[in-house]
DNA sequence: CTGGATCCCGCACGATACTG
DNA sequence: CAGTATCGTGCGGGATCCAG
């Protein structure tokens, strides 16, 4: 494919001063950025920023998600470290979900990817208009 | 379907001031924050928000990408308002894709996230690493 | 040649049933 | 309640074809 400069081979980790391509697919930082910028783990991280949340709880606060991708979603995010575990031996067990100092970080640099989405919904839904008028009229 | 300032019927939000439920699937902003919060979106943001490219400039540099989904994700940005495409009647054809001032705050906000993935990536190794001695112990 | 549409297919996701 | 197992489907990747 692309060599660039050459790598080691086994782990394309550069080793100097010099940052990683977060555009290529094989660094690890593109590949935490490609679990992080995830619909779900945006809404999960949110979610779990305003409360601990167990399970079930947290499956209808994040309408729209099934019950495989919350799991699935949950057990990545507290493999990075981003969310924590929490078992209860209550009858029946109770699992609760909290956000990590970590994952606090983080959901951070996500509220202002949320807000902006808040304030600019009309500037986009106006832009949509625009470009859906164009199309129409290019036939 | 956008009504802009008044609450239309049919949309289940509570009523004055109060902002829309953002974890609601049918909310216009989770819409807007869904198309956002993805990777190839981000990534193309990104690419974008370092100088204007081509599209296959943009497939090269964006490490992993099919040709089917930048143009479908390109097109949904134009959508948005977040990118320009400019054709330029050269032979051959050259479509040249920028980000929009819309765009650009919105890739300051993602900003914060990619930086966050750079500078926390040794921590969530860690985490990995310690998560996944977990599970070898559990059996 | 560049930009993009289309077809096909595999895989990841969603819905549901089932288990501890 | 908190998941796992199973199955069907729709989305995404790759190849191919098309327009300019």
């Amino acid at each position: 494919m692309q060599e660039g400069t050459s790598q080691a081979p086994g782990y394309p980790e550069e080793t100097a001063g010099r940052e990683p391509d977060v555009f290529a697919a094989q660094c690890p930082t593109r590949q935490l950025l490609d679990r992080v910028a995830d619909k779900w783990s945006v809404l999960i991280l949110a979610a779990l920023g305003e409360e601990d949340m167990r399970f079930n709880a947290l499956k209808r606060k994040v309408s729209g998600i099934s019950q495989k991708m919350l799991s699935q979603t949950l057990r990545a995010l507290e493999r990075d470290g981003l969310v924590q575990r929490s078992v209860f031996p209550t009858i029946p067990v109770s699992v609760s979900y909290a956000i990590t100092p970590l994952g606090c970080e983080l959901l951070d640099a996500l509220r202002s990817m949320i807000d902006w989405a808040q304030s600019r919904l009309p500037q986009v839904v106006s832009a949509q208009r625009d470009f859906d008028a164009r199309m129409a009229g290019m036939g």
